[in-house]
Parts: C-alpha cells; sequence; structure tokens
DNA sequence: CTTGGGATGGTCT
DNA sequence: GACCATCCCAAGG
C-alpha cells in the first residue's frame, strides 16, 4: 500500500503540488480496483490566491479547504462535472488544496472507459472532469481520508524523479503571475 | 490541427 | 442573475 502519510500535506501547498507528481491515486469499489499516477496538479491558496476559492471567505463549499489536509476536496462544477482535490496547506495558513488535473492509467482501464462511457484511451483521465468519472468520483468521496483505504487514497508510485514544468494554472482569470500549475511527462 | 458554441446546475452576489 | 478550477463535437484550415 505505502499510502502517503499525513505529514507529507501538513506543507506548503504548492510544495505539496509538486510533491504528488508520480504519486498513484487508488480507487477501490467492491472487488474493482482502478488506479494511475498523477501527471498534472495546481495549487491553490487563501487569502494569497484570487483565482482560490477560499479566496473570500470560508463557505459552505469550500469548507473542506479549511479542514484537515490529506483528505478530499470535491465540488461539483459547469453544471456536469466534478473535480478531485487534495487539501494540503502549511500548518501556519488556514486554507488550501491541490487540483488533480491528470493521470496516467495504471489499473482497470476497462472500468475507466466504463465509468466514462468512452473508448477513446488517450481521452480516459487527462483532465479533472474526465478523471473524476473515470475514478467514479462524486460528491460522496468530499471528506474521504486519503491517507488510508476508505476505497479512495494515494501511495507511493514511480520511484525516478522527473523534470518538473510550471506554468499558469487553467480555467482562471485572476492570479496568473503565480506559475502553480505542475506537470510530468511520462513514458 | 484550431476555434467556437452548447450542455447544465450549484454557488455566490 | 452571473459565474464558473470543464468537456465534447462540429466546422473550418
Amino acid at each position: 500500500m505505502n499510502f502517503l502519510p499525513r505529514e507529507f500535506y501538513s506543507r506548503n501547498t504548492v510544495t505539496v503540488a509538486k510533491g504528488l507528481l508520480g504519486k498513484r491515486l487508488v480507487r477501490k469499489i467492491g472487488n474493482q480496483m482502478i488506479s494511475g499516477i498523477i501527471t498534472e496538479t495546481e495549487a491553490y491558496g487563501h487569502t494569497d490566491d484570487p483565482a482560490s476559492h477560499a479566496f473570500r471567505r470560508e463557505t459552505e463549499r469550500n469548507k473542506p479547504m479549511f479542514e484537515e489536509v490529506g483528505r478530499a476536496y470535491v465540488y461539483f462544477t459547469y453544471g456536469m462535472y466534478f473535480c478531485f482535490n487534495v487539501v494540503a496547506r502549511n500548518p501556519k495558513l488556514k486554507a488550501g488544496a491541490v487540483l488533480i488535473r491528470s493521470i496516467e492509467p495504471e489499473d482497470g482501464i476497462n472500468i475507466m472507459k466504463k465509468n466514462r462511457g468512452k473508448d477513446d484511451e488517450k481521452n480516459l483521465t487527462n483532465g479533472p472532469g474526465k478523471l473524476t468519472q473515470a475514478f467514479n468520483i462524486t460528491k460522496k468521496q468530499c471528506g474521504v481520508d486519503l491517507t488510508k483505504d476508505s476505497g479512495l487514497y494515494i501511495s507511493e508510485g514511480l520511484q525516478t524523479r522527473r523534470k518538473i514544468f510550471a506554468t499558469p494554472r487553467i480555467g482562471i482569470k485572476t492570479g496568473l503571475e503565480n506559475l502553480w500549475n505542475f506537470k510530468i511527462k511520462i513514458s
């Protein structure tokens, strides 16, 4: 298993966003298992980050960003999709989370296709709304503890280190000066 | 390959 | 009533 421990998430959100690249996201439903390697993440802060849900104040939706690190923050967006985040922040701060934007599929590819209702392997998990579909992650998983087997967890992944590419985050209009989108290439 | 518009509904003002 | 941390498909080069 090799779950990433709570302390992993108790660091600067940007550090955790980079650290999650190459780690493994695992989903277990009954006797079915889905997994993949995280290849793209984004960091979202608090009052320092106008692009963050937590920028203005704590609300019903963004509440998980203020709660225990190492848990899931799942929100519904664009009327159709869910986005999966991992709560992470330096203990001195009040809110923060890492959006998982892209994954390289490993196990359960056929289940992912079924969950997505599409066969195209190149488009199973290469976007935040796609990977939640493929992994069957919904609002029900919001608040789930990712440091143990709660049906959804994160474990160690790649052993070799990759070059990290940093760019502005996708789909936002403010905070573009922060290069908080991180990617690795995997082959 | 790139561009543009539609789907769709919760959240916040 | 506007705004989305999106995706898909069709049309145009």
